[in-house]
Formats: structure tokens, C-alpha cells, sequence
DNA sequence: GACCAGGCACATC
DNA sequence: GATGTGCATGGT
């Protein structure tokens, strides 16, 4: 497994070269666009934020204070909006109770037990916690996400219905403790999702990976 | 109009 | 513990 990942990796970094994830300005824009994300398409994210960046929105202290009834306006376009503000404030309410709102300080806490206290937070699970952990904080953790378990399923290199701890595994244990790597890796199964391994995607028999 | 998108919490069996 | 369902907009 261990060949076949980085055989995999080199194969779709010659195919598609460096992705510069995570899309955004700063640590704080990839928090809200990791939650934002959740279950929905990127374009439909990115509508959100540039409209909460119009209106100098987006910025920790002006979100904390502000309702989640409005932030929900606000971030209409992202889908789930009325969810997805509260789970916005619920992350701000730990931020700025526990760290503040200082992403320096949060920072300090040791990956591990940060990641645990993530996942306390209501409306933040383990795909969008390593998202935060890793583009914005740049820990050392993998982000498996939908792309992710379809793409190594099809290929035959997991298990369907694998849990994501268990792929998380696979890819923690088998690769070198890198942000860089894993910060690439998981960005470029995205893009060969996007391209190629959608849901009923009639490309996905002829991706890069075929025949790896 | 149908189907899908970079999840998560909660109910029910 | 597994499986199903609500949450919602906008693109293809």
C-alpha cells in the first residue's frame, strides 16, 4: 500500500501539477469555507464568501458578533444556511472562549488534543476539523473527504464502506509525516474527482489513475 | 425536472 | 452499531 500511494500521488501530481490549496486568503477564510463546503459544491461557497467579503465581513470578532439569523443571509448561496450559520457561531463561541479568537494561540495546542476539541464543537466532524487542522493550521493531518472514499473504492484499494478513521489510517500510516504531502495529496484527489469521479461520471474509467 | 455537490447531527430500528 | 433522513442553494 505504501508504493501504491506514492505511485498514485506522483501520478496525479505529473497530471495535474501543484493545486495551492487551500483556496483562500487566510486561516480564518479556510474555517468558514471548511464549513461551508459541507455537502455542497465549491462554487456555491465561493459565492458566500466573496459576498461576505464585500460587505468586510469576514473577519472573527465581526461573525461572533453578529446573529446567526443574519449571518444566514449572508451565506445564503452556500446552502444549508440556516445550519451552517449556527455552526459557524458554535465555532466562534469556542474560539473566542477558549482561544480568545487567536488563531496564534489556538495554534499552539497540540494537534491531537485540538482536533478533539474540534470535534466537540457542534457541526464540526472529522472531515471538516481536519480541514482546519491542516489548511489552516498546517498540523499534520489527512483530510479524507467523499472524493477520497470513492476514488480509492473504485480502484479497488479500499473498502466501500470504510470508515474514515480507518482511511485516514491507511494514509497516515503509510506516508511521511508531511504537511506539504498531505496538504497536495488530499487536494489533488479533489481535482481528479472533480474531473473525473463524480457520482455517475461516464470519465471514470479512463482517469489518470487507470491501470495504477 | 432530475441529479449532484470537498458533511453533520439526530432519530429509529 | 448500522442505516435513513433533514438540511437548501445553484450548476449541469
Amino acid at each position: 500500500m505504501r508504493r501504491k500511494l506514492k505511485v498514485i500521488f506522483r501520478r496525479l501530481y505529473s497530471e495535474f501539477g501543484p493545486q495551492h490549496w487551500w483556496p483562500a486568503e487566510d486561516s480564518f477564510e479556510v474555517i468558514v469555507g471548511a464549513v461551508l463546503t459541507q455537502g455542497t459544491n465549491w462554487l456555491n461557497v465561493e459565492k458566500a464568501i466573496a459576498r461576505l467579503k464585500a460587505k468586510n465581513l469576514l473577519s472573527p470578532e465581526k461573525l461572533f458578533r453578529m446573529s446567526s439569523a443574519k449571518i444566514s443571509t449572508l451565506i445564503k448561496s452556500a446552502g444549508y444556511h440556516n445550519i451552517k450559520a449556527g455552526r459557524i457561531k458554535e465555532f466562534l463561541k469556542f474560539f473566542f472562549g477558549v482561544y480568545q479568537g487567536d488563531l496564534k494561540k489556538m495554534s499552539q495546542t497540540d494537534h491531537r488534543e485540538l482536533r478533539k476539541l474540534l470535534l466537540s464543537v457542534k457541526g464540526i466532524g472529522p472531515e471538516t476539523a481536519d480541514s482546519i487542522l491542516l489548511y489552516a493550521l498546517n498540523k499534520p493531518v489527512f483530510v479524507v473527504d467523499a472524493y477520497t472514499r470513492r476514488i480509492f473504492s473504485r480502484h479497488g484499494l479500499i473498502q466501500e464502506k470504510a470508515d474514515y478513521a480507518e482511511v485516514q489510517d491507511i494514509f497516515m500510516r503509510n506516508l511521511k509525516d508531511s504537511v506539504r504531502m498531505f496538504n497536495e495529496y488530499h487536494a489533488l484527489l479533489v481535482k481528479l474527482g472533480k474531473d473525473y469521479c463524480r457520482k455517475q461520471d461516464p470519465k471514470c474509467g479512463i482517469c489518470p489513475l487507470h491501470g495504477q
